[in-house]
DNA sequence: GGCCAGGGGATTA
DNA sequence: TAATCCCATGGC
């Protein structure tokens, strides 16, 4: 497999992408690149930015955490995608990394509604919606609720480990796609206990079984601009498990629903810390009436920079 | 509408 | 070691 370059990418950088909590299936690298699969395609991406040399040099990992946590890191560079081809990375890849979008316009717009934002996206300004599997961003977003982030990422790798499909060999070990809806819906809770997901368990095969039963494409389908944000949402919540937490995710993650502004316990705290408001009710009114389609973006903005700088 | 159990582990006290 | 918390939801 060969490798592929872009250069002079703006508005972005790996640790951003891959540490906001919107995929849990990329593993950072000791170098600081991170490994993931996509769609049973298994890929290292590593950003290198502006004015830095890519290989070897004696100042190991210039992206790592502690750096950006002190400040904020750079987002023009190049990315460098290790097994993959320029003809995947064309089909596949950059429509994942959501690499056609103008972020710098985004961003833009998003500093000029409050000081607030724009500090947020001085700390995050590397951040990109990736374009996930419905099916995947489903499942994650179930497993997700009321749990950590780093324990998500363990009971996704088991349920794939377990009941996935292999996708391939890559740096040394086995990758493997996640079980299908047909292969959840055919298993009782006890089946998962290796995955430890807790009550999670039958809101997985629950919502497994309403898939099969109305077919992936129907759960697909919602990702059509057609389909209303608020149609979409409907139809989401009436799966086991889905309130409208796990729906806001799956419509920002995986569906281009991009004024879905998810309210986690951290969104909470962010918009009563920074901007002063209550109650849920009045978080989400603010955030239609300020950040409108953008909510979405300005969402992983202040996600980022509240995880960041505590 | 408010309350609380659901699992399990990470984090904090 | 104990208590608390976690990218919530369903059921009462």
């Amino acid at each position: 497999m060969e490798r592929v370059i872009q250069r002079q990418v703006a508005d972005f950088h790996t640790d951003h992408i891959f540490d906001c909590g919107q995929a849990f299936r990329w593993q950072r690298q000791r170098d600081g690149s991170y490994t993931g699969i996509a769609e049973g395609r298994i890929v290292n991406i590593r950003f290198i930015p502006e004015g830095e040399k890519s290989q070897g040099g004696t100042k190991a990992d210039s992206s790592c955490f502690s750096d950006n946590r002190k400040r904020p890191a750079p987002c023009r560079g190049r990315i460098v995608l290790s097994n993959t081809s320029e003809e995947e990375f064309e089909g596949f890849w950059k429509k994942y990394l959501d690499l056609d979008r103008d972020y710098g316009a985004i961003k833009r717009e998003l500093s000029q509604k409050d000081p607030v934002m724009k500090e947020a996206i001085r700390w995050g300004g590397g951040i990109r919606l990736l374009r996930q599997e419905k099916w995947e961003a489903l499942l994650s977003f179930l497993i997700s609720q009321n749990n950590h982030i780093p324990r998500i990422k363990g009971c996704i790798e088991a349920l794939s480990e377990n009941f996935g499909e292999k996708a391939g060999q890559y740096q040394g070990r086995w990758w493997y796609s996640l079980p299908s809806p047909k292969t959840l819906a055919s298993m009782e809770p006890e089946d998962l206990s290796i995955c430890r997901l807790g009550y999670r368990a039958k809101y997985l095969i629950g919502t497994a079984r309403q898939v099969e039963r109305d077919g992936l494409p129907a759960l697909e389908q919602m990702a059509d601009p057609a389909v209303s944000y608020e149609e979409a949402f409907e139809y989401l919540t009436r799966f086991c498990g889905v309130g409208p937490k796990v729906a806001s995710c799956v419509l920002l993650f995986s569906m281009e629903k991009y004024k879905s502004f998810p309210l986690d316990v951290w969104m909470k705290r962010v918009m009563e810390r920074l901007y002063g408001q209550k109650t849920e009710k009045e978080m989400k009114a603010f955030a239609e009436n300020t950040f409108g389609d953008y909510g979405g973006f300005a969402q992983q903005y202040l996600f980022y920079y509240i995880r960041q700088t505590g």
